[in-house]
DNA sequence: TTGTACGCGTTATCAG
DNA sequence: CTGATAACGCGTACAA
């Protein structure tokens, strides 16, 4: 027969309480749960059975309020969410953050920005609701980020854009490097007339991974103006790919700048009949299982996208110790993963 | 010439700096904060623009430590993390639980229930971090989530495995129902040698499904024999299309669970050189944006998945603000969408 | 090594 | 309607 309220919640064990069932004082039982080596080792023992016995677990809440921090980070997603979650990058990315985290006592908040971005998420971010945050995606538009930054360290998963001066925080790969490597590739096994869909042109990557096709033609002294652009997602690059074979049915090499928008370009080609690799050869971006799934498994520029989301963690993780040399940029390696598409 | 630490962030104002700013007391200010009625015009007009001049935010630990409440939910994910973000299903429900909770004052906690279920997550549900919690998995290995539910409301994505009782709460679609129209209409078309793409028989939305594509083919006196499970991926999806292949090499029809997973059986069918829908037709389930990308555009049982979450975060907020009435399940309509694969 | 006592920023209960 | 003032649970100088 229960009176009163629908819900009552049994009430948590707290500081006091574990201090008088182990017969000692609440600053004890705080030392012994934040590991402090000043305390006797039988006294630890005590206290740690209590601890066990009543099931404690610290308040979050009172903790943060002490202590002036909040034991939480966030992860920033300005990006549209469903392009976010759909893109394997992502996911890799988010894992390996997860797989960082977890080993700490930090907590992750999701943040999507994508609606009222200065406004609710700025709000958030500067009224000390998390110690530092991950900023992840293609984007350029992460201006409103930029006062945040004098309040909280943050880590961005790719090199932010240039209003963000050199003291920022960021992990990624070097983007023109890997697009040189890829589009060498396509000069190594014979093609000659080589196109390109390329990522947003406002965006970092978007924008290395063109110039490193560029540089690869400029070099052969090959020109390099099949080019169309597209946004990352399978649709804008199936549109690019139509684009291309419109302006230019001779190709027999692309240079796509995401294993996802190779997998739309993939549908168009065999749509219209041409074979890959053998008409037209396709070296893709990402090393995603995207890569792996496509009808045609591709060549690609694996960059190690878990990893770069766990150094991203990593590296947040330092500044909040205030680690004072933590370095400001992680560049990791990319890597030429060939399948069957080159 | 900044002496002494490194990095020394302007401190907040609070409730104090504004009552002394605006000439009030701190629980004037607070009421006005919270919208308390009880306070007179001028004031509120005094302190808001105090509020506003000094940038005023509450301070979130506080605010909770004094009202028990975190005004944070969180968002278990018990599966792999590659595959949850992985799924278009996925990506579209969280976004529906974004879209709900950015109306709200509440936060999403991300917590990824992978590595070591029982132990860190549910230490953390239970310390009072959060008011209440989403679980959203296909999975049925939910069983360390059930004393969770006496502490915090609970609202699952999907039928919750048994061990929950009759009193959880949850959002689905009638995965049964589903089930057979999508089979109904392969049998619509005329097809007759049907067989089935499942996911696993361990979870609820696989079972169910499955239970609808047997009850159809009993009703229509067909056998139906030729089923392969699979896991949800598109990868084991692959892997058991050749083996139903191999088994029936006649079949001229298929219902598989998820969209993703028809994709992967796409992929098989082709490399057969079956056409899609001439030789086989496929009905698949979900209409996620991989519905739409699929090399043959699905056929689809469509289910509404961003508003399921967003009514999966709804449903948990009216729990929280302690509506007595709120339905225990919310079935949502699932939908025939008819493409090119059937 | 251990205990005492104060403060962290809010909410909420009382008087007034 | 407004203002003191006591919690909320914990960290941490300071004292012992």
């Amino acid at each position: 027969m229960t009176t009163g309220t629908r819900q009552t919640r049994p009430a948590q064990p707290t500081l006091e309480l574990v201090a008088e069932a182990a017969g000692v004082s609440r600053a004890t039982v705080s030392r012994v749960v934040n590991g402090s080596t000043k305390v006797s080792p039988e006294i630890v023992a005590v206290v740690t059975a209590a601890i066990e016995r009543l099931n404690y677990v610290p308040n979050r809440a009172a903790r943060s309020l002490a202590s002036r921090q909040t034991q939480a980070v966030a992860l920033v997603v300005p990006e549209d969410i469903t392009r976010f979650f759909g893109d394997p990058y992502f996911a890799a990315i988010v894992q390996g953050i997860t797989r960082r985290l977890d080993e700490s006592q930090y907590i992750l908040n999701l943040l999507v920005a994508s609606s009222d971005p200065s406004h609710k998420t700025m709000r958030y971010l500067r009224s000390g609701n998390v110690d530092g945050a991950l900023v992840v995606s293609h984007h350029t538009r992460d201006e409103f980020l930029t006062d945040i930054e004098s309040l909280i360290p943050l880590v961005f998963g790719g090199r932010p854009s240039v209003n963000f001066g050199p003291n920022t925080y960021y992990v990624d790969v070097d983007n023109v490097a890997g697009a040189q490597t890829g589009t060498q590739h396509l000069l190594d096994i014979g093609r000659r007339r080589l196109g390109s869909i390329t990522g947003p042109i406002d965006m970092p990557a978007g924008i290395d991974r063109f110039t490193g096709f560029q540089k690869t033609l400029e070099q052969a002294g090959l020109p390099a103006d099949a080019v169309e652009h597209a946004d990352f997602t399978a649709v804008s690059a199936a549109a690019a790919m139509r684009r291309l074979l419109e302006r230019r049915s001779d190709l027999d090499g692309i240079f796509v700048a995401s294993d996802l928008m190779a997998t739309g370009a993939l549908d168009v080609l065999r749509e219209q009949g041409y074979a890959v690799p053998d008409d037209i050869a396709i070296v893709a971006f990402d090393d995603s299982p995207a890569a792996i799934g496509a009808a045609v498994p591709l060549t690609t520029i694996s960059q190690p996208s878990a990893e770069m989301g766990f150094a991203m963690a990593d590296m947040l993780l330092r500044l909040l110790t205030g680690d004072p040399d933590v370095p400001h940029r992680n560049i990791m390696p990319t890597q030429l993963i060939q399948r069957a598409s080159a």
